[in-house]
DNA sequence: CTGAAAGCGCTTACAG
DNA sequence: CTGAAAGCGCTTACAG
């Protein structure tokens, strides 16, 4: 049995490197150098040479070498963080797919909800000088701090930066100031009253994602009359299926009076879902349920939850676009709201009779 | 208002060198280079002196320029293949952190099922010179047909790539053979005879992964005196609750005898579970239902869905390790099986009244 | 249109 | 223990 590993040596004798195309097709590596980054000024018949030698010999530069000499940083790096990592993923998928078709490669890096995502990025910068950065989930107070210390164009997805007002990062989001009202309307025009808001964590820096939802939440109450101090109950939550049934547990216990309940992420509320269940109350006779993000997950559960639906690829799309722009030319960065949908499913009872 | 971009110019003169670091502390790069890479042979003088500058300009070496000199690799690249991305995405998850760990970066590229992921990989190999490569779901066939031409240190997780006998091919999976066999045991002792299996797609390489999991399947039937090509319904369903939702219907709508369905991932499990509902049956009084992989989820659906739970921390982390030293060091591939556990939960009833 | 040569930022024998 | 120098695989003015 042949069990031996290829040693660096061998593998590196089996790598064909610019030089060896060169000696093959009678050309310098200069010329071959041209053909390789498709330059006007190379003869047809040269080209066709060389290119064929390339084909035959399956050779691809060496990105490092390319990399050292070029200005250009290397692969775009995506930071994902955060629980909701369901939610998240599915960007990123797309993201990389999108990157992808642009031929450029990605880098990804997990973070945790307490990771400071500005230090990591500010590390692999200088480690790997990458030639942008693209934030999935972020804590607007780690940028406050830290991002002046990045010069790479940079994107922020799920969440605002506007008024960061970095020339370096743009920032693309569901308005959530929106999305948390109008979540929160459905539930007051189906006559709710009493509603538990679970949510993720507040900050104290402007605009962060469940602030922004929580206001909305509030301003559409004041609208129906109704006191925020006094009627609403909100509890912060990781965004979890486990940590949503908990806290909805816990509501539920200390609450009887709740006939509704709005969660921040479908993930969470999914764990709701259970926690009532779980009472013995069921969705939406006794109580009532919204999700947010539009996850699939939601046509499959029984009841399906409404949900706030995010676009996810567009959210994916516009970032990935506006990056690349950036990272080319000098563009100012932008801040933009993708349009959300309220998606009425079977979670949601109509105590009023009347809408 | 500063909206202007940095240029590449001005970025690169932010960007110190390691020749910025000799001048600074007075002594050659080549002293710097030796500290940089942790060398014996620096007096600790130097080094004190050379660590306390790098510190203060906030130095991190270009590891382009590294790799270009080392005969090493760069990156590790990830190939996240198929459908079932939710499972698959958790164990990128930990893939990462355990790499991050060891200060390795990660790659990741997101493959759809139809994709050929070993000609990625040899992409990938001939353009970025990756150090070792990790396949997250993968089609054995492609393995066979095209994996030879790949050197660099792999592992195939989910999947069993043994008899394929490459020596830079190491595979860690969950034993399929044996999980379907436990689900369906598991049915089967609790008086189901009328059995729909919800796979995935089969496939005429050996050890795919459905295909040992129906094998076990038809194991087990026949250790009951079943015969599996007359009793047993299979179809062939993409890794989503939207497949399993509808292929579910299908078979509910022909077999009315069905009482009890096995999906081979939760998330189709989720998705029959609702098409049962949606067919006015319920779980498990109706219909029984038990799924695969042991995702969180299962434990929130209503009713708790029982599953096969694989170890997805021991299927990254063994797959981590494995990796990183047969990168260093001249090792024989390994093919290992990381045990599962069946999760009785709450869809399952029992028929027979005995055990 | 093409080649010879300098240089990107590092590492690593080779001297001393 | 330290420095000077060659070289990793490319790109890109500079000549011709």
């Amino acid at each position: 049995m042949e069990n031996r590993q290829i040693t660096a040596w061998e593998r590196r004798r089996l790598m064909k490197t610019i030089k060896d195309i060169a000696d093959l097709s009678g050309y310098s590596i200069g010329t071959v150098s041209r053909v390789l980054n498709d330059r006007p000024d190379v003869s047809e018949e040269a080209k066709n040479k060389i290119l064929e030698i390339i084909e035959q010999e399956g050779y691809e530069p060496n990105t490092h070498a390319r990399h050292l000499k070029q200005t250009k940083g290397s692969a775009v790096t995506v930071f994902v963080k955060g629980a909701d990592s369901t939610f998240l993923n599915s960007i990123l998928e797309k993201i990389q797919r999108y990157l992808y078709e642009n031929n450029e490669e990605v880098r990804v890096v997990f973070l945790k909800e307490a990771d400071n995502e500005v230090e990591y990025a500010l590390k692999v910068c200088q480690e790997r000088r990458p030639k942008g950065l693209l934030f999935l989930g972020g804590d607007l107070n780690n940028f406050k701090k830290g991002f002046r210390h990045i010069s790479v164009p940079s994107v922020l997805i799920t969440g605002f930066a506007e008024k960061l007002d970095f020339d370096n990062l743009s920032s693309f989001c569901t308005d959530d100031y929106e999305g948390g009202k109008a979540a929160m309307k459905n539930l007051l025009e189906n006559g709710h009253r009493n509603i538990a808001v679970i949510g993720g964590f507040l900050s104290d820096a402007e605009d962060q994602v469940s602030n922004n939802r929580l206001q909305g939440v509030r301003d559409a109450m004041q609208e129906k009359g109704l006191d925020p101090e006094e009627t609403l109950c909100y509890v912060q939550c990781r965004f979890s299926s486990r940590d949503g049934y908990e806290k909805t547990r816990e509501i539920l216990a200390e609450h009887k009076d709740i006939t509704a309940v709005f969660a921040f992420s479908d993930i969470t509320a999914v764990g709701a879902l259970r926690a009532i269940c779980d009472c013995g109350y069921s969705v939406p006779e006794d109580i009532s349920l919204i999700g947010y993000d539009g996850m699939e997950l939601t046509e499959y559960t029984v009841p399906r939850i409404s949900t706030v639906r995010q676009d996810i690829d567009q959210l994916a799309k516009k970032s990935v676009e506006d990056l690349l722009f950036r990272i080319s030319y000098p563009r100012a960065s932008v801040h933009r709201f993708i349009p959300f949908e309220v998606m009425d499913k079977e979670s949601i009872r109509n105590l009023s009779g009347q809408k």
